[in-house]
DNA sequence: CATCTGACAGACG
DNA sequence: TCGTCTGCCAGAT
């Protein structure tokens, strides 16, 4: 991400900081769904993040299953293999604790990977705004 | 405290 | 149809 210059997002500092600093609660949300997802079955970032209302919000998806997956887990463990792009392409492989095991856990779930892409994403699809 | 980056997605040219 | 830019929110430097 170097498009050259979009460092220009500086609204005014946040009117209430004591508010909900951490928040947390998108992160939670997205932790709760991406639980919902069914075994063999994936969904994609956008519609996690337009289920939950913030459709724009989706890299924060990403960012939210990078903090599940870390050592403070909730208690709970997260399906984030389950979780990939629109494409239907494992963009978050790499996080995994080895490069295969995001494409390994799912095929042991019966999906089929190639090239790092879930084959037949189109029909494994699982929408939270249709299917929940 | 200011600035960039990041597991994406949608709009635009 | 493809390449590029912007938008979103939060965490890291």
């Amino acid at each position: 991400m170097s498009r050259d210059d979009r460092h220009k997002g500086h609204p005014s500092a946040a009117p209430s900081p004591t508010a909900r600093p951490g928040s947390g609660d998108f992160e939670r949300d997205v932790h709760a769904v991406a639980r919902l997802i069914p075994a063999g079955r994936v969904t994609s970032y956008g519609a996690i993040a337009r289920y939950l209302g913030a459709a724009r919000a989706s890299r924060m998806v990403g960012w939210a299953m990078n903090r599940a997956m870390g050592p403070g887990a909730e208690g709970e463990a997260v399906p984030a293999h389950r979780v990939v792009n629109r494409q239907g392409l494992l963009s978050g492989r790499m996080h995994f604790p080895t490069p295969t095991a995001m494409a390994d856990c799912l095929r042991a779930e019966g999906v089929k990977v190639e090239d790092d892409r879930v084959v037949d994403f189109d029909a494994l699809f699982w929408d939270p705004t249709t299917e929940l």
